[in-house]
DNA sequence: GTCTATAGCGTGATAGAC
DNA sequence: GTCTATCACGCTATAGAC
């Protein structure tokens, strides 16, 4: 199992760092130390590979997301726990960063990264939805615009660090949602969201 | 002149569709209808012309900012404009999209990119002053803060929509922020952001 | 299960005719 | 200024020895 498992690792930090695309099964097998025969004995080929690797990458993503948002503290102190979590800024979102990629997005790549980005929201729906039963923020609070709106942040940080090759971008970014956040939760109970 | 525009245009449609790794400039080519000396008697080569390409998406973009945000209407009503822009959400961001790339970040195309983004950014930032000077958003408004988040919204929009296969997503995505904006216009002077 | 060798094709770029 | 023909190289995948 040994090659197997290293191939995996190999491809896990390659799709991170080049995307789907561009990377080489060469550069995998350079990566991992394994030979030729090795990749395609153990996987069908680069995407079957790719899949894996991606699968895993989703689980601990979930994981980290999970153990933030389902842990201590008050809703709200969850979601700022949530929008300071320590994050490699300038190398990009590990799931994120595939989704320009046309070969991820109409290959079987995409489902794990559609099913994360739907767990990610239901996990933050719900949360908030806590937040607005014990009064945090007000009743009329929009919560599934909320919820779009940190994933969109986090995600958009991402970019905007990279893009400025600074990691203080996307702090500054998300830093931007905790200040309306505050400003929602002094707000009263109703203070007229956007009508859509 | 005629094959040199059509084989700019050809690649600024491609480096929207696939990207800058993954354009081949025998795509370019096919989808101009030049031969494979006219690229090489224009352009040094496929960076280059990927860089003038870029620069005149650049210019279509920042034209485009700077009409709404320069244009009539209260400061927030721009802004609220901005973000109700129409945008091809799954198509992805003609700049955003070739962020998460190595060969962009690293390559003379970074350039460009920057410079928009900043470019973006100092523009929402100015509106966002005016808003300020003319009470629209309290006093104590982190504007750099909300600068960076209403930038990030907007590629992260593009992210979530992509991922989703579905347009809405970024609309959601936005309408939150358009929501806690609408929030920080009713908050009092004193909302006590978030401290740094 | 792992390796090396190689196939078949597409890439980015060049040469040189018209 | 535009074209076709071609180069050297790297890609994804397969074959077959050990």
């Amino acid at each position: 199992m040994s090659k197997k498992d290293d191939l995996i690792a190999a491809t896990k930090e390659l799709l991170w760092q080049v995307g789907y695309e561009s990377m080489s099964p060469k550069q995998v097998l350079a990566e991992s130390g394994a030979g030729q025969g090795s990749l395609y004995h153990h996987f069908e080929g680069k995407e079957a590979l790719a899949l894996i690797a991606l699968e895993e990458v989703e689980a601990e993503l979930r994981l980290r997301a999970e153990r933030i948002l389902l842990g201590d503290g008050s809703p709200m102190e969850r979601i700022d726990r949530f929008l300071t979590l320590e994050r490699a800024a300038t190398r990009g979102c590990r799931i994120g960063r595939l989704v320009p990629e046309v070969g991820v997005i109409e290959s079987s790549l995409h489902a794990p990264i559609k099913r994360y980005f739907q767990f990610l929201g239901n996990m933050i729906e719900g949360v908030l939805l806590q937040a607005k039963a014990s009064g945090e923020i007000p009743e009329d609070a929009h919560t599934k615009q909320i919820t779009y709106l940190i994933v969109a942040a986090v995600q958009g940080g991402y970019i905007l660090a990279r893009a400025y090759q600074d990691d203080a971008a996307m702090s500054t970014a998300l830093d931007g949602v905790r200040s309306l956040l505050a400003a929602l939760q002094q707000a009263g109970p109703h203070s007229a969201p956007v009508e859509i």
